[in-house]
DNA sequence: GGATTACTCGTACGCGTGTTCGAATAGTGG
DNA sequence: CCACTATTCGAACACGCGTACGAGTAATCC
């Protein structure tokens, strides 16, 4: 690997002339070494060690996002937002995939830190995990206390800054929607126990409910993985456990599609027979049939948002900023009035 | 930030005896210098600097990957393949989304290499461009003669390893399938006529067409974006230019979904009326209605297949491995026979 | 008891680059 | 022709860490 070094002594330079002209310093080179040295820079195919360069000036250039999962849509659309913050201020952007482990976050998180990042997002649901929400927000700490940035997205359980969607209203949303047309046994199909988000858009639905005089019994809550798959399966155990159900709420847009196939494959009719809502707003909710009655969260604007939060200089002593994101209920053919 | 000298100094020993036990290296060190050492570590919570790790013992442990948009479900799948194997290897992957800007891929492959990533990873068509393929070819190479691995997913200018989806075999399948049915008069919904991948499966249409005594015209042939919108105004401007079409091949899945949203919001029944047929086979294709007849290709196996090649050691001489990957046609519901 | 060995730990250097500081050269005015 | 300044360039060091090598000490054997 060609290295500054080799450029200067192929250029009859200095190293330190090389550094200048390759970085476009301030300080004055004169025309004929400088096409001397980028000549050499062609002809080598030389590229400056990135490793070194950032051991050298200690300036902290990339940004790091953690998510649960990049190739989920959800997460998809929040980095989407995140990259577009990153690209725009020059930055490179190193996704780290958690698949849900908290274990494996907290791994990220310090590697990340070890790669003397500008910045840390962490994106996704808070875990209900007394524990690891102490150790993550320790090193969260830690690394703010040494300059860096940390800006978490939908997480509530960080005192530092933080982009948090409204899951509770969005829960709200959908269950006055459906207690509107009448339904009153609802079933719910939800993610993993552990997640916040998951109990958040639970506790929406329940105070809807109660605002209605209704009950949301456990009995009627199905878990599942947030996926399609998780969704269908939780769906098959909600109808058995509870079968007088005449709507059901899946807690995001994937599990809808599941609870969708899953009844298509029974032959029930949606929304004749059973009404179904999704949760987020995802582009595949218009396509599906029936199209999907869900809530949006501007998911690709939150990562824009939570980029430009840790973009910012931090302040000493200033408050951290917690910017709450609306949700929205988007209505379309999956809900009807409850069947007669 | 603290360092290894701080940690050191605080444990009361040298910074080499701190790096043996912070490394788990080889040399013996006394249990009890050890716990002093594990102990400043944890109060400083000190975190080794990933670049002057990197730059000391120059080990190439990452992996970069340049997609062209990992928020788009085809990329997606494909880098949960890469991740996958990356991961089982403890490898960091660095994804980069080049967004079809040819100039972008140039830079991220600079930027990737000057990270001292162990291997490349460039996924995604190839563009019919002579002097950007020269361009790009000649930094591969001169990256992989200083030892790092590059391999490319689908895109077949590239003199060394690579996975390519046999696209034209996927525009045949399809082809067939739609003369087969009976349909004489056919329009293809297609990418960015820069891509390969975009003519080669316009190739592989035609070659179905050939075989059955049929011709596809540049006017039957209409470009829009890889995405829905693209392929829902691709699709309009078709139906006007082209009128007399009973099937309608859009070249990937979500170009397919938006020919499909705008023929449903002009009230042509599919495939009642139209037949119309997607490629990739995205999860989503499943769930829309009528479900899609598609072409399958195993993506996030390919990247796989592509991340266990660029782990692979170097051998000099070796032949450039090239892993074909086959397509699989799907039927379902958006293709029927030719409407009397 | 002395010498040899085994075992630990510390000192010093190299990784590739940015940057400071001083030296050398050219240029200009008197 | 000399002196002074402006202008460039190079030598040396710092960045934080891994590690080869050597020094120091305790243990063992004769």
């Amino acid at each position: 690997m060609a290295t500054l070094a080799d450029v200067a002594r192929r250029a009859g330079v200095s190293p330190a002339t090389a550094s200048r002209i390759i970085n476009g310093s301030s300080k004055p080179v004169t025309e004929a070494l400088r096409e001397r040295v980028l000549a050499a820079v062609e002809e080598l195919q030389y590229v400056p060690n990135a490793h070194a360069q950032l051991l050298a000036r200690s300036h902290r250039s990339a940004v790091g996002v953690v998510v649960h999962d990049v190739s989920d849509p959800y997460f998809a659309e929040i980095t989407r937002g995140l990259q577009r913050v990153a690209t725009e201020n020059e930055r490179l952007v190193i996704i780290c995939n958690s698949y849900r482990d908290p274990e494996k976050e907290l791994q990220y998180v310090e590697l990340l830190r070890a790669h003397q990042v500008a910045a840390i997002v962490l994106a996704g649901s808070g875990y209900h995990d007394e524990k690891f929400t102490e150790t993550m927000n320790s090193k969260l700490r830690a690394y703010e206390s040494t300059g860096g940035r940390a800006v978490v997205i939908g997480r509530h359980d960080h005192a530092g800054d933080a982009v948090v969607p409204d899951n509770e209203m969005g829960g709200y949303l959908l269950g006055a929607e459906l207690y509107a047309l009448g339904h009153t046994e609802i079933g719910v199909v939800a993610g993993p126990k552990l997640l916040t988000t998951t109990t958040d858009r639970i506790a929406g639905l329940r105070r809807a409910a109660r605002e209605h005089g209704q009950k949301l019994p456990a009995r009627r809550v199905a878990y599942g993985d947030f996926d399609r798959d998780g969704g269908a399966s939780a769906a098959a155990t909600l109808l058995d456990a509870a079968p007088e159900i005449t709507a059901i709420a899946a807690l995001n847009d994937p599990m809808a599609i599941g609870v969708l196939a899953l009844l298509r494959a029974r032959g029930i009719d949606v929304p004749g027979q059973i009404s179904v809502t999704g949760f987020d707003d995802m582009p595949v909710a218009r396509d599906v049939t029936p199209a999907l009655t869900t809530v949006r969260l501007p998911l690709a604007d939150m990562g824009a948002r939570a980029m430009t939060l840790a973009l910012q200089e931090p302040v000493d002593g200033r408050e951290p900023r917690i910017e709450e994101v609306g949700a929205e209920l988007v209505r379309r053919e999956s809900t009807g009035p409850l069947p007669r």
